[in-house]
DNA sequence: TGACTATTGTAGACGCTGGAAACATTAGCA
DNA sequence: TGCTAATGTTTCCAGCGTCTACAATAGTCA
């Protein structure tokens, strides 16, 4: 399969890494990463990857990071996309968003897992959701601004809308919506409606309903 | 320090592995969680754990239930201390589980990780978690029945609810908040303002603002 | 070209883990 | 008192993270 077969040095290991341990996120879940797990699917012996992480936490963290990068990148892109209604960009990212969690659950999982990374990962973590905040907070006070959010403190209300966003996500993730998906709701209805709900919520009470 | 020191028989192991096991999740994180810590903690052979959880995860699985009989128990008794107004009761249960998960994160954590647990955990989470959103569901619908609440779907104004508080306790036990505490606000702000912002967002808004 | 050196991968060891199997002790009951 | 089930121990295994010593290769400079 890859051409490099064979070769005592692999090319790019640290990218093959990168992708083995998605996949063993994805197939065994959190607990069944192991650094000799991923190793195995690299096809190398079961040190080579301390050539390119120091330890397990750094292997885990470059995945957090590569998925920190994926998730804005097309978060960035869909408020592009949203044309220039600032509102209407504001949801589109959001909608980004949650279309990224629940498209990439193993991705989503241990970039907000707290679990599997021990006090290392959180500095890399905050200095990114910082800077998200930061942006969405910019992006309330401009549609507070205009007249199509709700008055008061934008910090609060990104918070607000960020732990809705985050605990439904988590919920749907953790599959603890599967006796209500089904019976009245299909989960992409759910979807919409909460976020329907949130910017509801969020913007100006006259504005009409959609 | 035990009465029942020395004896060959423990007397109540299998409390004491549950007590061992939260005090190891408190102290040294899931990740420090294993059966032959608790069993060192609770002064037996790092066997003697499997005479009463068939495996760890059944040893975490009791540490949850008893972590969601704790949290019930709490919400009911705080809802029953708010009075006869619904929305207050309803607001009241909603405090108790916000501080329940912010004063037991340990508690917390491990019943919502979804990591921790393998697929056993799924189904008595589930039991426990549709009886709480039926709950849920009753209490808004008898307070739409009465004006105080917002029109909508009961189930996905509840499913947004619990969205946002999971969400906004998930981020504040995972310590997300350190970069925005102590800037301009306090962390008993943020609690307090955030439940507020749910409350005001499913109010009628004619309601008079507190 | 050829040798030197840094980079990258391997082999084997250590102490830890979850768990199975066989054995020891004791409580409860006949 | 003696039998049996319940409860705890000992010993063993394979897998894990990680350390150390060693091997193969790539890149550089003569």
């Amino acid at each position: 399969m890859k051409s490099a077969k064979e070769k005592y040095h692999h090319g790019d290991l640290r990218a093959a890494l990168l992708e083995a341990a998605l996949g063993v996120l994805n197939e065994l879940g959190p607990r069944g990463l192991s650094i000799r797990e991923v190793a195995r699917r690299a096809g190398v012996s079961h040190t080579a990857p301390y050539r390119h992480f120091a330890d397990k936490d750094e292997l885990i963290l470059a995945v957090v990071e590569q998925g920190f990068e994926l998730m804005q990148q097309t978060m960035v892109a869909e408020q592009a996309a949203a044309g220039p209604d600032p509102l209407a960009q504001f949801a589109a990212s959001g909608f980004a968003y949650v279309n990224f969690a629940l498209s990439h659950p193993a991705y989503y999982r241990v970039m907000f897992s707290g679990d599997l990374l021990s006090s290392k990962g959180h500095i890399a973590f905050q200095h990114t959701s910082s800077r998200a905040i930061r942006e969405m907070v910019t992006d309330i006070k401009l549609g507070q601004e205009q007249g199509v959010l709700r008055a008061g403190d934008p910090v609060l209300q990104a918070l607000t809308i960020w732990s809705t966003i985050h605990g439904f996500v988590s919920i749907v993730n953790d599959n603890r919506l599967s006796h209500l998906v089904g019976e009245d709701f299909s989960l992409d209805d759910i979807r919409v409606q909460v976020l329907v709900m949130i910017f509801d919520g969020l913007g100006v009470p006259e504005r009409p309903k959609k």
